[in-house]
DNA sequence: GGATAAAATTGGCTTGACTAATTTACCTGT
DNA sequence: ACAGGTAAATTAGTCAAGCCAATTTTATCC
């Protein structure tokens, strides 16, 4: 049995902890200079080689920059700082980000898309659209509608963040128990409104597809609330 | 008139790139123990306190661990720093996405912003208007702008989505040596446009405000375009 | 063979000195 | 009085050599 007492931190951390807070209560505004380093090992009552490490963390860190010849400056703090994202979006929030972004996506895509894709569309919405399919399938095809929408802006930033919403369905408890009792409810998307998104494609109006897109994602979220309410008694 | 040919890397830098590029490459695997400090000084010609700092800058960012009196080991790389290299988005998509993404997101910001928030804002548009500011200030004051903003939209799918994007700068070497020719040439984010922004926010005038940021980002693109063209010959 | 102690290895930290970049102060010429 | 340029002071960047403390390895003894 060993007992772990006293943890001797090294000296570095310990001056960076020190000046961080320093930063971080105010107490060091951005933009304003440090004391030097030899002024810092004094204060400190360490070595400057140590200073010099504990800077570095710092700078390394994004709180601090180091001016050859100048001196150190504070940044203003970027708060990506606390527990980052252990806040997974919930359903709604995806929704909503959804309703911002896919609309404008499309519009985009009104102007790139390849025939290859209108084809994959057209196909997806044919799964939808039969009765013989199953609810899985059709959901994979509406998956498959969007994502297919997304490529066609040719932009992978915003082909990434569409897959990434949707994949977040499948993520945590909360979201996919949510999709599945939306589902066991008989709400499906409406075919129609697909069959409106693809159509305004293959005319290549960018508006009329914003539109349509639009009015899909703000049915489907209101559909949702609506199962929510009935549930919620 | 100044000439500045070839930056002078600092050392510590120019060492603990080599040594993350090793461990990326996987030439290091996790758990490997490294060579010994005083080994690495000799091969890297340079002496310990150099390397010493080049591994605090690699603990701090994660890469490594240092165990006191055994030696310096690889850690496995986190999955989000992972990134594979598939498809990164380049700068210009990341703008195009912006564009499409950050207009909607200051209009749902124009009603739900807070107090706090907009002082952050106010804030960070002091450090970008002060000339006093170092560049690397500015554009972190501009970076925290835009992420406030959208973590105003009380939205974790949209504040992730629009951080991921600014964090993109940095990932890779070519979205990194882009903007800093752009800063070299002294292209610097209109800081009234900002302020336009910023003063639609204040009104909670979403319409004000999603217009503002379209003329922000469209400028932006344009600048940035500009600059490229003038390189490009 | 296993426990224990000594020795070698490794990171942690200090002192002192020198170089190069930057800023400040001063001085000079007009 | 002022503008410009140069010298001096300040500051970060780097190196060298050494000692301490924690850990690991090796040797030793029962």
């Amino acid at each position: 049995m060993k007992v772990e007492a006293v943890k001797v931190r090294r000296l570095y951390i310990e001056v960076a902890t020190q000046i961080e807070s320093q930063i971080r209560s105010g107490n060091i505004k951005p933009g304003e200079r440090l004391p030097s380093e030899r002024d810092l090992a004094v204060r400190f009552e360490v070595s400057r080689p140590t200073i010099r490490e504990a800077m570095i963390a710092l700078e390394i860190a994004g709180l601090v920059e180091i001016r050859t010849g100048s001196g150190i400056y504070a940044l203003p703090l970027n708060e990506l700082d606390a527990g980052q994202l252990d806040d997974v979006p919930g359903p709604f929030e995806v929704l909503e980000a959804r309703l911002l972004v896919e609309p404008e996506a499309v519009s985009l895509a009104a102007a790139r898309i390849s025939k290859e894709q209108l084809a994959v569309l057209e196909n997806a919405l044919r799964i939808m659209e039969d009765s013989k399919s199953s609810e899985k399938a059709k959901e994979q095809a509406d998956e498959l509608f969007h994502c297919t929408i997304a490529a066609a802006t040719d932009n992978s930033a915003l082909e990434s963040y569409v897959k990434w919403l949707w994949g977040l369905r499948n993520q945590s408890v909360l979201s996919s128990t949510f999709h599945q009792r939306v589902r066991d409810l008989g709400v499906h998307p409406y075919v129609d409104e697909h069959r409106k998104i693809l159509n305004a494609l293959k005319l290549r109006d960018p508006s009329r597809a914003r539109n349509a897109m639009h009015a899909h994602i703000s049915n489907a979220i209101e559909q949702d609330m609506d199962v929510l309410q009935l549930d919620g008694r």
